[in-house]
Order: structure tokens, then sequence, then C-alpha cells
DNA sequence: TTAGGTTCAAGATGTTCA
DNA sequence: TGAACATCTTGAACCTAA
């Protein structure tokens, strides 16, 4: 429970601190009283919790009474609207109301006067009267304490806009230009090394193509809104200051987003020339919306653990002629650093069809060193690390009592050793659909 | 005691309610504990108050509670955010500040211009109402004496960044070169000397050719931003920064770091070669012991593969004739490392999830390419082939109904994280006792 | 330990559309 | 009008170098 979410007032009455609900009664809590609250150590803050990843949870406990149950989202899942009663979505204009009252509230704040009751301005709002009496559902907006001071002006709002849409506008640009990048580099993959080369090369001039563009955009000192915030960055850093155009240098910003129509596409400058232009390629931002990153990206989820693969896998293991060398060339960056050459270390192609395929492979080849994309290793080494399961096979599937882990392995290794094994179950099914027909691995 | 007798001011902070003294200390209801300002505390102070010294730390014995008593962070303990109430965590930009608060300076101090007071400029910041107006929060930042030249300039932030970046780098380097290293020594005593000193051999060359290539993306302005949205649907996950670089005269904050922003030189090169790489810093948590540097070392070498299962797959995947290179390579994942003798480290068990350091220092290099010994790689893909126990925890340990590898993994990678993670509960159940006597994690 | 910076997801504000 | 959505703001938890 949330106190401040409930009560009205807080306030000392005698020993006691004395708090007022919503429906005006009263309660008092004494000062041994207020330790009730258990589980809610982590609202102050001086513990993590023990569990979850690193990832994991960022709780936002700060303002949360835990009422026992469940980490989060209890604390809008009790929420009420104090202007109607309708279900609440949390904080609007300083009172906990529902979407439809927050909505009501912006649209209707500056235009009390010219609502009329058509009542008695007595008219009670719930869920469903709320919409019979405009004025009478302001007044109780009021009442209950929202602020019209805190809906954005007018100017506010359109400098935001303007804002917001240079705001999309380069992210469509950098997205474009990641597709472009993204469709260079696979195109590599398949290429030769010379041919890779000439991709990269096209890829550079593009660029500088791009900066060309730029240059004429490259403002001076545009009011902080400087070229810095090219990257996805800016799309927190412009907005942490607030939209009270009337402070704006507003001239340079216009000047900005008002460019003839025709440069849309260079309103801001980025420098990319100061860094290569590989792209976030291997570790695909989940934002993007580029279909054509997907398909790397999927491969290479579905690839790097391919612990249900079983069957499948082992039709694809290669067949001794194959690759006893692993290419040295990299075939998966477009410019920047390789792996030396004279080291002669394999390089593993991100879309790993099989586990066994590569373990073939590898065994053949002479190197000692292998280069792989971080996110494999890291996989691998995540599933290296699992503590062993000694379940015992239940079903009769495997020897009574005999350990589930081991017989599978048995199987596995077995069928990686010889050749295709019978594939019992589902033999074209797991990643070998995903990866296509053709041999992927390289 | 009556309250209000004696107390100022009282209002919710979050799901307490915070009573502020005459002397501007603030209980926490909730907490039963004190925190003091001691900056403000002098003013109404029966006591020596020392004029507010940065570390005067006094404390009110007036009243009935308890002043906490514990030992830790006792300086901080105290404190209350000069800007909004809020219990503080220190110094920040000259102020004594909660987190928040320094957050929010630091992201809008260059945009006071920008901002508006949606009332008359007066609006009371406390830990609730800060939220309430920007303009206000900040100007009562500035009058609290903050100072936004103490914000790191852009060009400063870039630098740390890449600096931060090296050395996370050159850690992962050393961890993997560390492993590999005990994997070889250990493997040398069992070798003829033939044998022992190709091994070495072998090690020098590794030293030689480790090579982790570095894809960085493009990052126009050197934000090295982008790819961090990969692991997390942006939706506002973009990295905040402020926009002031134009106000930020690198003079001025030269004066503070004490190194032209742009001066490279001082980004930090360690030389893996030059340097046994165990410095504090490095290696290990700066609160790690000598020992328990070692300790971690022998994970390490234990680390890359050392798994259960491990034995009986390896006879089975990889009959003598096949491998006919592989003598040359460092047997890392045959044989249980153990301990190497001259250092009289105690046995590690080898469930020991050494993997997890390689795994936390992957996870947060940039690099995309990671060259490894072939044999570690494909010893982790023999393992990866395992099938995954999908078992639920019955006893109780875990969550009902969770998968026990899943809760196992999370805990060992929790473990195995850089930070000192202060695992609250069963503080040495779980790995800990496998790790036997030495402390091994932190 | 301190005091800088970074990350991430909840919250809050505005916008769109039927 | 109000549900669904898009975007930006905040603050707690973290990370690092001194
Ligand atoms: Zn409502
Ligand atoms: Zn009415
Ligand atoms: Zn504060
Ligand atoms: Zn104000």
């Amino acid at each position: 429970m949330i106190l401040r979410d409930y009560f009205l007032n807080c306030f000392f009455q005698g020993n006691t601190v004395r708090l007022i609900a919503p429906d005006m009664s009263v309660f008092d809590v004494k000062d041994d009283q207020w330790f009730y609250d258990e589980e809610q150590s982590n609202g102050s803050g001086s513990e993590s919790g023990g569990g979850g990843g690193k990832k994991g949870g960022r709780k936002r406990a700060s303002t949360t009474f835990s009422d026992g149950g469940d980490k989060e989202s209890k604390r809008v899942a009790n929420k009420v609207c104090r202007v109607c009663g309708d279900k609440a979505i949390g904080y609007n204009f300083n009172v906990i109301t529902c979407e439809s009252c927050k909505a009501f509230f912006r649209r209707n704040a500056y235009n009390e006067k010219k609502m009329k009751c058509p009542f008695t301005e007595q008219c009670d709002i719930n869920s469903v009267s709320r919409r019979y009496c405009q004025k009478c559902r302001l007044t109780k907006c009021f009442s209950v304490g929202m602020k019209k001071e805190w809906i954005m002006s007018e100017e506010a709002r359109v400098e935001k806009k303007q804002r917001v849409e240079e705001n999309r506008e380069r992210r469509m640009r950098d997205t474009m230009k990641q597709a472009i990048e993204d469709a260079t580099m696979e195109d590599d993959s398949e290429k030769s090394y010379d041919e890779a080369s000439e991709s990269s090369r096209q890829m550079e001039e593009f660029n500088e193509q791009y900066n060309m563009v730029n240059y004429y955009k490259d403002e001076p000192s545009d009011m902080g809104y400087s070229n810095q915030n090219y990257d996805y960055p800016a799309s927190s850093s412009y907005p942490e200051l607030m939209d009270h155009k009337d402070y704006c240098v507003s001239t340079s910003f216009v000047a900005r987003t008002g460019a003839p129509p025709s440069n849309k596409v260079a309103v801001i400058a980025p420098t990319v020339e100061t860094k290569p232009p590989l792209s976030p390629s291997a570790l695909i931002p989940a934002s993007m919306s580029a279909a054509q990153v997907a398909v790397q990206a999927q491969q290479l989820a579905a690839a790097v653990v391919a612990q249900q693969l079983v069957g499948p896998v082992i039709q694809n293991v290669a067949p001794p002629s194959t690759v006893p060398m692993l290419p040295i060339a990299p075939p998966l960056a477009v410019a920047p650093p390789r792996p030396k050459k004279s080291l002669g270390i394999p390089f593993i192609p991100k879309e790993i069809p099989a586990n066994y395929k590569l373990l073939n492979q590898l065994e053949k080849s002479n190197a000692q060193m292998v280069t792989v994309p971080k996110d494999v290793l890291m996989k691998l080494l995540q599933n290296n690390s699992r503590t062993s399961c000694t379940c015992t096979c239940q079903c009769g599937r495997y020897p009574p009592g005999s350990c589930i882990v081991d017989e599978v392995t048995k199987e596995l290794i077995k069928c990686g050793g010889s050749s295709i094994a019978t594939v019992k179950d589902e033999p074209e099914t797991g990643l070998n659909s995903k990866f296509g027909p053709g041999p992927v691995f390289r």
C-alpha cells in the first residue's frame, strides 16, 4: 500500500501521526506502529535483493508499501481514480486518476468557464455518470487536487512536437543506414575476400556522401542540441529538459528544424566520419524495426544454444571433405579490425548450424586459436556453467534409474561420432528449417 | 514524547513518514533511523557543532529514538539531501544530496533556461514535490551550492568511457590468459620435459596471438552507446546525457580532472606483458585479498571448461585418433585443474563457476569477436550439446515450479559479478559452501 | 569509500484514432 | 471520449577510478 496514494493528508496529532483517508476517515498511527511492513526492505534502498541477474530487475520500490504479495505492479493494480472511481493508471496532474479523467482534464481544464451543469452542480461522479456533466466532473477534478498548471502549455507542446519529429526522423535515418550496412555485411559474408573489401569500400562511399550532406547542417552552437545527440542517446537527452519555448532561443531551433524540406535527410549533423562505420550488427538493437536485421539475429539466437537440436544437427555434420581448415578471412565484418591474417586463426561465422558440425571441423583444424563472436562464446560459457542435473528417468524411455542427462549425452555423442544415426524425432525441425536448405556454415 | 512538540515537519517519504527535527535532522519513521545533515545541524545545535565540518558527524542523543548505532556508512547514514530532504548519499557536485537530486542535477544543470515554473517560482521542494517543478528544483540545487562546472564535459565523458572500455578488455584478456596459463602449468607437471617446454612455448604464442577483435559500431558522436540497446527492447532505454556541450568550456573542467580532455595519453593502456595482471583494480574486485586473488586465478584455471560432465563425455567424444593436433594445445578442459602446489592453495572443487567471471567480462565488453584456444571452444561446444534439464524445484529452496538449472545459473552469475554483490540472504549457503573454506567470491 | 557516470524500467505526459 | 500508443522523465541500482 502506498501511503501517499491513498491518504489525503498527514499531520501530527498528539503523539501520533494522523492520516486522513479520502473518505475523511482518520487513522492514527503511534510511534510504535510503523513497523508492520516487513518485506519492504528494498524500499529504503540499503540492500539490493540477493536474487536476480544483473539486468534482471530494477525495482522502483521507492514509494511502495508492499502489500505483502507480489513485487510490482500491485501498485497500479489497486488504484482507483480519485475522480470517478474507475481503475486508475497512476498519477496524472498530481492525482491518481483513470485514463479517461486524465484525458478529460487535459482537454478541459482551461475551459471551466464555458461549462455549465445541467443540474444543480452536485452531480455525483462515477465511472458511468462522469460523462453526464462536464462541469461537475471538472470541478471534482480540481477538488481532488488536479493541477491545470501541469498541463503543457501550447508553446511547449509545439516545441516538443518539433523535437519529437526530429527524433523520429533521425531514427529512421539511422535505421536506414543500418539496413544498408547490414545488407552490405551480409553480402560480404558470401563474397570472396576481394569482393568483401569492395563492399566495404562502398560503405565508405556511402558514409562520405552522407557526411557531405551533413556538412551544410553543421551549425556551430545550436543551444545544446549539438550533434552529440545524433545517435540514439539523443532521445533521452533532448527530452531531459522541459519544453518551455519562451525560454528557448527559438530562432536557432527553428532554423534547424525549418531547414528546407528537401534536405530533410540531413537535419542533424552526425559525425559519422570519426568512427569506423561498423554497425551494431552482431548485436542488433531490439528497437530496430528493419526486417533485414532480423534474419541474422534469429539465426544466431536459435543457433547458439542448439541443445534441442539433437537429431537434425547430426545430419548437418560436415562430410570429411569439408573445410578441414576454416577460412581464415573474416567474412563477417565490413571494414574494421579483422583478425590478423598472419595468425591463421580460424574465424567462426555466427551462423553456427550445430555444435557438432563445428566440433567436427575444429577437430580437423590445425589452428590453435579460434575467433568467435562474443555472444556465441558467452552462450557457450553459460551453458557450460550449468550444474548437472541428476534427475533419473521415470518414464521408461531410458533404463530405470539412469541419469537422464547422461543418457541423452551418450545418445548425442554416438550420433555425432558415427555419421547420421537414426534421427528418430523431428527430422527437419529445429534450426535447420530456420536456416534454410543450404549449409550455412562455411 | 510528543512528536509535534519536537519535530518541525512531517511528510510522506515513500512508504514512510519522515519527521524533520529542529536541527534539520530527519527521523524516518519506517526505518527507525536518524538521518542528520551535519551542515545544517549546527544551526540549532546544543552540542559541539564544529561548524559544519565535513565529517563532523554529530549525533543527537536527545530523543528517545535509537540512533541506530550501525557501524557502516555512518557518514552517509546521517545525511539529508540539502535540496529535497530525502536521504542523502553523500556529496554530489559540492553538496550533500540524495541520489535523485544528483541525477537530476547532472541532467538538467545546463538546461535551466529552458525550464519554467508553472507556478510562482516558489515551489517548495521536498522529496515528493521535487518532481513537480523542475525549475524550482534546479534553482534550489544552485542555491544550496551545487556546481554545474563539476559535471563532466562531453569530452571528458567520452574519454573516460574509452578508458573504462580498455580496462575492461584488458581485464578479460588477463583472465583468459591466466586461465590458460594455469592450465598449461598444471598440465606440464604431468608431461615430459620436452612436452612441457612445448606447452610453455605455446603459451608465449598465445600471448602474442591472443587477439580480441573489436568491432566498434559507428558512433558518430563517440557516445559509445548505440548497441547497448541490443539486450533490451529500446523503448526508452537510450542512455542519458545532457545537452550542455556548448557550455562546458574545457578549461574549467581541465582544472578538475587534471588532464586536458583531448589528451589521449591519459588513456590507460597497460601492457599485459610488462605487468603482472593482478593489480587490484584489474583482475579482481578491489576488496580482495592476495589470497583471494590467488584463488581466483585458480578458479579461472578450472574455469574455462571444468564441468562435471566433462569426464565421461570427453572420452567418448574424442577417440585418440581424432586428436592428432591436440597434444600440442594445452588440454585445459580434460583434466580438472588442480591448484598449483607452489601456491599452497586449497583444492578448488571444479564446481566453481569461474566461467562466470569470464562471462561477466565478456558481457561488459564491446568486442564483437573473441579469440579463444581451440580446445576450449571445443569443450564448450561439447558441453553445450547437453540437453537442458527442466526439472523444477520441489524442495522449497527455489520458488515453486522454477527451473532449478535456471535458478542456479542466476545465482552463479550474481556471485561471479565483479561488483561484490552482498548476497544478503543465506550468506554461506549455496555456492559459497561449495567453494570450501577460502573466501572465494564476494 | 567516495563521487563521478551509466543503465533500465516505471511513471507521466502527450497524441492518435475509432 | 477513452483506449492504445509513443515519447520523455525520474530515480534506484550499478559501475569505476581514485
Ligand atoms: Zn476517472
Ligand atoms: Zn453537474
Ligand atoms: Zn534530493
Ligand atoms: Zn516552481
